[in-house]
DNA sequence: ACACTATTAATTAACGTTCATTAACCTTCT
DNA sequence: AGAAGGTTAATGAACGTTAATTAATAGTGT
């Protein structure tokens, strides 16, 4: 409380005329930060384009914004580490449900027989996990820093989806 | 400290005579957890057996070992969150380093002229994501425990790596 | 237009806890 | 004798929070 009061130049009392305590005050910052992204990530689900640009775009939009918002990333790895029960239902189902619906009824239109859930799941790995490995990353061989950019991660994301959607047993 | 020192039935400054301070503790703590995971997943990589199942034991290796030990995989996602640079540096270069390296030089041997640091990412990714998105995903649709079995994701990853490696352009 | 009042939001000072850590001392083996 | 490992009591810092007070702003009756 005391830091937060500091960058915005106010006591630390101040704080509390704005918010009841400190939960609440977190809640806020949680509740701002994710309605705003998810409302992106559904726009890229449900627009007009091919199911197979939508999901394109889905992933360009969910590395966008790990990228350009490492503070949301932070949040949502510290919620999934420490989250109590009422706020994990919370995002779930109000916030990021949405989405996660949206999205495996997409990939059902692509590829009918596919198990939507297990691969939206892998899918959502496969776009995080070079942000969430990359304090690691920075001392792995082989490592460059253009494999961070969104147009990189999508490209080869994109490459093995569709690899995997297009295979026909 | 308090809680650790009751977790073990003595009083809390009777810890300061096994660890130095809190810090060291702590350190002493990912040490001992970390390096023995890390040669878990070395012996699945370079086993006598043909590449492709190399890489499905480390695949099965790394989902069994995040299943039965969650404090592992807490502490590694606490560990990029909020890890000083001298102890990621550690953990990327002493610990998961080696394997980092096998895992990229299994990639090539079965794809010759693919991006091996993306891939191996991606692939951490897929296995690693059902964990980290369980607390979230039981308030999802569609969501079942069986997806959270070693068995199932190795299964499902596979599936989605090897259409990509067999994929010829 | 103007005094009166209520609300809002800021301030300084302080309180009560919790926490990691240390000091001083005791017990028990070797 | 002394090292190892335990105890209780105390210390100082950090933290969330409250109390008491004050300055500024908006609304209202005259």
């Amino acid at each position: 409380m005391r830091n937060i009061a500091g960058a915005v130049d106010i006591s630390t009392p101040a704080l509390y005329n704005h918010f009841k305590d400190k939960q609440s005050l977190y809640i806020a910052v949680i509740t701002d930060t994710f309605e705003n992204k998810s409302e992106l990530l559904l726009q890229a689900l449900t627009g007009q384009d091919k199911p197979i640009i939508r999901l394109q775009n889905f992933i360009t939009r969910l590395s966008e914004v790990l990228h350009d918002d490492p503070d949301f990333h932070r949040l949502m790895q510290r919620e999934l580490l420490d989250g109590d029960e009422k706020r994990l239902r919370y995002l779930a189902q109000e916030v990021f449900g949405n989405s996660f619906q949206h999205l495996m009824n997409l990939l059902i239109e692509l590829k009918p027989d596919c198990d939507a859930h297990s691969l939206s799941v892998i899918i959502i790995g496969m776009v995080q996990k070079p942000y969430e490995l990359n304090p690691l990353d920075r001392f792995f061989p082989g490592s460059q820093p253009t494999h961070n950019t969104p147009a990189h991660i999508t490209k080869q994301v994109m490459a093995v989806v569709t690899a995997y959607l297009e295979n026909r047993p």
